[in-house]
DNA sequence: TCAAAAGTGTTATCCTTACACCCATGT
DNA sequence: ACATGGGTGTAAGGATAACACTTTTGA
C-alpha cells in the first residue's frame, strides 16, 4: 500500500486546552516522563485517517484519551509545516507537519475534570498560561521584565542595522508611543525566538547569543513547536472575545458581571473599564438576570446572571469589543 | 525509509491566486486536458519537505512552475482533512490533506504575467470570481438568483425541522432583517454544498435531490475541494481588507481614488459611499498624491496617488473599516 | 461606623453615515 | 452647453472613554 520512493510524511494534532479558575486562564498540558526542563507538552498526536473521519474527531479522541477530558468549542488555528522548528519522534515519518488546535475546556472546574488516570499515565494538567509568557500579562500594569530585560536584549539583536527587525519589534512590543496590542501574542514569541532569547530557539540548535540565565526571564519553555501554538491560540482567542460569546464557554451557568469581567480581563491580560465593560454587556444583550444573588465575598451581593444564548441568532458578531 | 505499516498521508498544497482587471477580481486556473464541465482547478501539488523547507516555498515553486507567474502576498488560509470531501488522484497516498493558501499577484495586468509555455501546458488562466459564486456579488444590487432559485431550494432544504439549519442559514443569508455579511463567503458555499445545491456535492455522491438544472444557478464548479478553498480565500481576503493594506498589491503603482475605491467594491462585492470612502483613505494616510492627473476616461482629470508604504510602520491596522 | 465590593449618571469627544452641492475637463 | 466623472462641506446621530458618586451588605 504504502510505497518507498516517496517521503513519508506525518499529520501531527496538538491542542491548546484552555480552562479557567480563579480568575487565572489555564492550559492543558502533559509532561514527558523523567523529564527535566522544558519538558511541558500539549496533548498532541498522529492523525490516522483510517481510524478518524476528520481532524477534529481525532483531536477530540486523544484529548480524551490522555487527559480524559470532553472539550467544547474546537477550532483549528495554524499547520505549520517547517523543517527544523518542531521535530517530533515519529519513526515512521521523515517529516512531521503539525496542525495546531485552540479547545475550550467546558464550565467552571476544569481541574477536576481530569481522570486520575489520565494524570497518572501522562502528567495531564492546568497550568496557567502566563508562566509561558509573562509579558502577556497587564493586569497589574506593564511588567517590569519587558523593560528590565526582554527589550534591552531585543534591541541589542536588532541594532544590526536591519530595518526590518527594527519595523517589527515597534509594531509588535508598542515602541515609539504605539498601544500595546493584546493580540499579538505569536508576533512577539516569534521575535523572542528569532532573537535566541527562549529556550526552545536554543534547542533547536540556533544561534543562541545570550546565556541561558536570560530563559528564565522569558517564561517556561515547551516541548516542540508547543509554545508557538500556545501562543497562536492566545492571539485567536483575544481576538474572537471581541466579536464571538466564547467567554461563556468557561463560566459557570450563573455568574456575576464582575466576575465576568474578571474572566475577560484574565483572557486579554488588561485590565477594563468597570462602567464601559458593562455597558457593553447590556448593549450586546448577552446575559439575563437569574432574579437571584450571590454568595458575597465581602461587600454587597451581586446580582447573577446567566449567558442569552439566543444572542447567537439574533446578531451576526456578539462579542464584547472592549 | 517509509514504512508500510502506516496510512500513507500526503500533504498536497492549492492556491487561491488572486488578480484584478477592469475591476473585476480574478482567480488564477489551470484546466484538466480533455476536461468536460467543471473541470476548472486551483495550481496545485504535492508537499515534498526534501526539496521545499517550508510551505510557502513549495507554493511559491508550484505556481510558477504551472503558471509562469510570481505571486506576492502569500497566507495560509486552513488545512481540510475530512475524508471523502476531496480525494485527489495521487496513487502514492491513502489520504490526501490539503492546505489551502491565498495568494495575490502583482501588479495590475496579471493576465499578461502568465507565460506562454505554461498557459500551453497547463491552461492556465485567470477567471472572474463571481463566476463560482454569482451570489456574491452585490456592487448592482442584491442579486435576482437569490430570491429566484437560491433561497427557495434552502427553504426547501431547511424546511425538515431542523433548527439549526435554518438558523445557519438566517445569518449566513442575512435572514429577517439581518444584515449581508461580506465576509460570510464559505458559511454560504457550504450550506449549498450541504444542500446538494451545487456540482461538487452531487460529484462527491451525496444526496442531490435536485435536478442538475439547479447547478447553473450555483455557479461553475470546480474539482476537488478548490471551490471550497477558493470560497475561504474570499472570506478571508474580504475580512482582511479591513484591517490590512492589501489592496495596493493587486493595484498598479499609480492609481486614482476612484480606482481604488472601484477595486475595493469589486473585491467586497459591495458598493462603496465615495466621500466616506475617501475620508476613510485620508483618515489613514493611505495614500500620497504624485502630483500628476490621470488621461481621464471622460470628465474632470483625476489627481493620481500611490500607496505610503510607511503606514505599516505607524498604525498597528491600518486598513479601509468600510 | 467602616470596609468592601456592587452598581449607576453624566459629559465630552470622536467616529460613522448620510445629506447635497460645486469643479474641471472633452465633445 | 452639457455630459461625465472628480472632488468637497457640513450636520445629525451614535458609539466610546472617562469622569465620580451612591448603594448594600458583613464585620
Amino acid at each position: 500500500m504504502a510505497r518507498s520512493d516517496a517521503t513519508n510524511i506525518a499529520i501531527g494534532l496538538s491542542a491548546a486546552v484552555v480552562g479557567l479558575k480563579d480568575q487565572t486562564p489555564l492550559i492543558l498540558t502533559i509532561r514527558a516522563d523523567g523529564a527535566g526542563d522544558g519538558q511541558d507538552m500539549l496533548p498532541f498526536g498522529p492523525f490516522d485517517p483510517l481510524r478518524h473521519r476528520t481532524f477534529e474527531l481525532g483531536l477530540r479522541a486523544f484529548v480524551e484519551a490522555q487527559a480524559g477530558l470532553q472539550i467544547g468549542h474546537v477550532e483549528q488555528l495554524y499547520t505549520f509545516g517547517d523543517r527544523g522548528r518542531h521535530a517530533q519522534p515519529d519513526d515512521k515519518a521523515d517529516h512531521v507537519v503539525s496542525v495546531g488546535y485552540l479547545a475550550l475546556s467546558r464550565g467552571a472546574a476544569p481541574e477536576d475534570a481530569i481522570s486520575a488516570e489520565a494524570l497518572k499515565l501522562s502528567g495531564a494538567s492546568f497550568q496557567p498560561w502566563y508562566v509561558y509568557f509573562p509579558w502577556e500579562d497587564w493586569r497589574a500594569g506593564r511588567p517590569d521584565v519587558l523593560d528590565q530585560h526582554l527589550l534591552p536584549a531585543l534591541f541589542e539583536w536588532a541594532s544590526d542595522g536591519d530595518v526590518t527587525k527594527a519595523e517589527r519589534l515597534k509594531l509588535a512590543f508598542a515602541l515609539d508611543g504605539l498601544v500595546w496590542d493584546d493580540e499579538r501574542v505569536l508576533d512577539r514569541y516569534e521575535l523572542l525566538y528569532e532573537a535566541g532569547l527562549v529556550n526552545e530557539a536554543a534547542a533547536d540548535g540556533r544561534d543562541s547569543r545570550l546565556v541561558t540565565a536570560m530563559f528564565a526571564r522569558t517564561g517556561r519553555a515547551m516541548r516542540y513547536d508547543h509554545r508557538r501554538i500556545l501562543a497562536t491560540a492566545i492571539s485567536r482567542l483575544r481576538a474572537k472575545l471581541k466579536y464571538r460569546p466564547l467567554v461563556f464557554e468557561l463560566m459557570g451557568d450563573e455568574f456575576t458581571l464582575t466576575e465576568l469581567q474578571k474572566t475577560v480581563e484574565a483572557l486579554a491580560g488588561r485590565h477594563l473599564h468597570k462602567q464601559n465593560f458593562r455597558r457593553l454587556v447590556e448593549a450586546n444583550a448577552l446575559v439575563e438576570p437569574t432574579g437571584t444573588t450571590s454568595v458575597q465575598t465581602g461587600g454587597r451581593p451581586a446580582q447573577l446572571f446567566r449567558f442569552r444564548r439566543e444572542v447567537l441568532l439574533e446578531r451576526p458578531a456578539p462579542g464584547l469589543r472592549v
